[in-house]
DNA sequence: AAAAAGAGAATGAACATTCATTTTTATATA
DNA sequence: TATATAAAAATGAATGTTCATTCTCTTTTT
């Protein structure tokens, strides 16, 4: 009998293929004709990796927030001192999307748009609970003013997002020195 | 002879329902259909007030970006004291985000995605002016940090954004406080 | 040889745009 | 003030295209 011997090779080309389209044209106007023509692929193929278009680009989504925050999150240890973890996290995040910057564009489009299903969206929150968890310490330790989340988010991580994707854009070109600085502002915002 | 005497409320609907679709939807997956059908006209009749789905998309991105500078800039002094002029102007836009959260999220979701074609995208930079003006004279004060408007940009007026669109999901509540903490925030990060 | 993987060519639905008519409007004339 | 008319405005019904998905056949794998 014959084993399930699907190709990640098609899979990753698949997945690789579809960052780079609905990066430069948006979900609905990347046809999966042309996902499987840079893919090097059948249309037909895509349906043996994924039950339709929906579902590729949820998985895709997912797929790439979870690379994104197993980088994000890798030398993290849960026993290190919030400032320390928070810098360390903040760097990492900036690094991964200095280096992935195809990906980080994605994701930023997945989260201002309608493009992913709500599920999908959840999933992709999930994995952020480090960086979480790590506030609260920091907030019941009286080392990070007492805010939401969503505002901690805004005022760290959010400008950083802009900043890497204006680069992408050409509109600017970011040193080392942008991005410690843009780490002082992040902690000087939400220090206590 | 008949005068040229075409609705602007009709153009004011499709305007509105357009931003509406568009945010619920995104750009692609609103048909011209719905459109005409939420602004009680015949799909033909769009074709009558705009060229075709782009320039509406576009038009209407112009329109709603004029709108939001128009009310940032409006009680704007150009001989204002950099710090008085940046704050009045920061709050405006707060207060913009606020009150029209679909004109926000309808602009955030045309600048994060390739829904606007190029030259719609520069019209919508152009209007900005004002604020980039008032950074050069702070800068050239010594009263703000020597940054590129990009930076200067990423850390006071993207987080707003950020918490209008979460507050706008449901994700949070905003409060005066909320704004005036972000507000210091944001003149904090630039200030020299 | 049998089961899965893959391919290219249909299929059918959705949708932007156009077409052929009808309705409205504004004004010139009675 | 009422009426006629010509131009614009508006419409609902085509039209033709694009594209997601499926079908059937071929190739590969074990």
């Amino acid at each position: 009998m014959a084993k399930l011997q699907k190709s990640i090779d098609k899979r990753n080309a698949l997945i690789k293929a579809t960052i780079e389209l609905v990066n430069n044209n948006g979900f609905h106007a990347t046809p999966l004709s042309k996902v499987a023509k840079m893919a090097n692929v059948s249309p037909a193929t895509i349906y043996l990796y994924f039950e339709n278009k929906q579902d590729l680009v949820n998985k895709t989504y997912i797929e790439v927030k979870e690379k994104f925050t197993a980088y994000a999150f890798e030398t993290f240890k849960e026993d290190m001192a919030v400032e320390e973890g928070f810098k360390l996290i903040w760097n990492r995040i900036a690094d991964f999307k200095f280096k992935h910057c195809e990906e980080a564009m994605f994701l930023a489009q997945c989260d201002n748009t309608p493009m992913i299903d709500e599920p999908s969206r959840e999933v992709g929150i999930k994995h952020f609970q480090t960086l979480l968890d790590l506030w609260g310490r920091g907030k019941k330790e009286g080392l990070i003013k007492p805010m939401s989340d969503h505002i901690l988010y805004a005022y760290t991580i959010i400008p950083l997002s802009f900043l890497i994707i204006s680069q992408k854009r050409g509109a600017i070109t970011l040193t080392k020195e942008h991005i410690e600085q843009s780490y002082l502002a992040a902690w000087n915002s939400i220090k206590a």
